[in-house]
RNA sequence: GGAGAAAUGGCAGAGUGGUCGAAUGCGGCAGUCUUGAAAACUGUUGAGGGUCACACCUCCGGGGGUUCGAAUCCCUCUUUCUCCGCCA
């Protein structure tokens, strides 16, 4: 959520920086100031009956205790009218922030200045790149025949019991899962991050904290009974953690890791790229939270971008990356790189990490403020990314290391999994 | 699932209708003393809105109500604790 002070000063700066997410919020951003100035109004017009009413009642307290009965209930009469008048102006303000609310929940993030131009990935800045694309044998194959071949992976046992998109692990595969999560979560502790365990559904409030809620709504699975949410990545428990929060700016940064499960609906994009494990339901995910002050967010990001890296480099995987252009920029990001491993067998690059910095449009929502020696106080930055996500990496890892003899493990993982080869 | 008790500032904890945004203690910050630190002493110390700055308004778990006036009374929800039941 944007704040409305600073759209209030600078709202030419944010029609242009809204302009790269193709969007003309020229009048939206109009809307939000009429709200705000209507707001205000009702507040301080509410506010000068109130402060005359309280003023009514101190008296009739003092006129009551010195036994003038007669003169209070005089006075009390004219308490009546200010009442109702309060009673109207409450309405009206509740309506008037309730109407502003709604307004700044529809408008995304703004852009960094270094985020490209673009309607869709094709507009994604290439960045970096590292890593050889290997020279496959000439039986290579997609990693879901891959699954199937050294029965690792179960796509129809899923569909049975749960629904397309479920896969089973079985065997290698499971241990190599387990792997992957127990070597993320290291690489992320020995880079300083605290690991959590949290929950894996959330309430209404942490949707909204972190943003998926109600730009999301429809994308995550609601458990309506208890009008909970399973989660779409461990950003949103682990982000709301600090909910309502005011940190101290020598404790900064905060820095987090979790591994958990993601959920996602994936309403509505079914068609090309979905086959085995490129897109699912239910997927594994090891991410990374920070809260930043402000002056650090962006070396902090770099921070990260090259944290994820060296995990990469360690599995040998061939990757790029990407700086997401305006189209593609997340609802709630300033910036986002994403990182992508080449996959020779499927010819494509597919999407491992998503490194984003929110700035302060996840704090605001949250109310997560940082208190500074001086006292000063100020929405902390937040950021994260995914370190990394299971599926793709697993993908990755099939089809990049097929060996005739069977799938060679990257050396960094071998430890961690207790075997050197799938065949 | 049933019965009871509770929810107050960073923490602990008073306050049961009228200068209570809230005693007191601890903690934090600043100062005095000290070569420095500790101790002691003095001062200061919640949040949000609003204003150029004041004024002023709101907040004692959330929401609603009674009243001229609510931390205090009533309703409701949530959470925590204790006991009972059930159970991985």
């Amino acid at each position: 959520m944007l704040e409305v002070a600073q759209i209030r000063e600078h709202k030419d700066a944010f029609v242009k920086a809204l302009q790269k997410r193709n969007i003309d919020a020229t009048a939206l951003l109009d809307q939000v100031i009429a709200a705000d100035e209507t707001r205000r109004a009702s507040q301080s017009q509410l506010d000068q009956v109130l402060a005359d009413s309280n003023k009514f009642s101190k008296e009739i307290g003092i006129l009551f205790k010195n036994g003038e009965a007669q003169k209070a209930n005089l006075l009390k009469e004219k308490t009546a009218g200010l009442k109702e008048q309060s009673k109207g102006l409450q309405e009206q303000l509740n309506e008037a922030s309730e109407t502003l609310k709604n307004l700044l929940f529809t408008i995304p993030n703004i852009p960094h200045d270094s985020v490209p131009e673009g309607n869709t990935d094709e507009d994604n800045e290439e960045v970096f790149r590292k890593g050889d694309i290997p020279v496959l044998h000439d039986a290579a194959q997609p990693h879901w025949e891959l699954a199937k071949k050294y029965d690792i992976i179960d796509f129809e046992l899923g569909t049975k019991i749960t629904g397309a998109g479920f896969p089973v692990y079985k065997g290698k595969g499971a241990r190599l899962q387990r792997a992957l999560i127990s070597y993320f979560l290291d690489k992320n502790t020995a880079a300083g991050y605290t690991e959590y365990q949290v929950p894996h559904l959330v309430n209404e409030a942490s949707g909204y904290g972190t943003g998926q809620l109600p730009d999301k709504e429809g994308q995550m699975y609601h458990v309506t009974e208890d009008d909970l949410y399973l989660i779409p990545t461990a950003e949103v428990p682990v982000t709301n953690m600090f909910r309502g929060d005011m940190i101290a700016a020598s404790d900064l940064p905060i820095t987090c890791t979790g591994y958990t499960p993601c959920f996602r609906r994936e309403a509505g994009s079914y068609g090309a790229h979905v086959r085995g494990l490129n897109r699912l339901h239910q997927f594994d995910k090891v991410e990374i939270v920070r809260i930043e002050h402000p002056d650090n967010s962006a070396a902090a990001l770099d921070g990260m971008v090259d944290h994820v890296k060296t995990i990469l480099e360690e599995l040998e995987l061939p990757y790029r990356i990407l700086r997401l252009c305006g189209g593609d920029l997340g609802f709630t990001a300033h910036l986002t790189y994403d990182f992508e491993v080449f996959s020779t067998a499927q010819d494509r690059w597919l999407e491992i990490s998503s490194v984003s910095n929110f700035q302060t449009f996840q704090a605001n929502r949250l109310k997560l403020r940082i208190k500074d020696k001086d006292g000063k106080k100020m929405l902390a930055h937040t950021l994260n990314g995914s370190a990394l996500a299971l599926p793709r990496v697993l993908a990755g890892i099939l089809e990049n290391c097929q060996t005739p003899e069977g799938i060679k493990i990257p050396k960094a993982l071998v430890p961690y999994c207790g075997f050197e080869m799938i065949d």
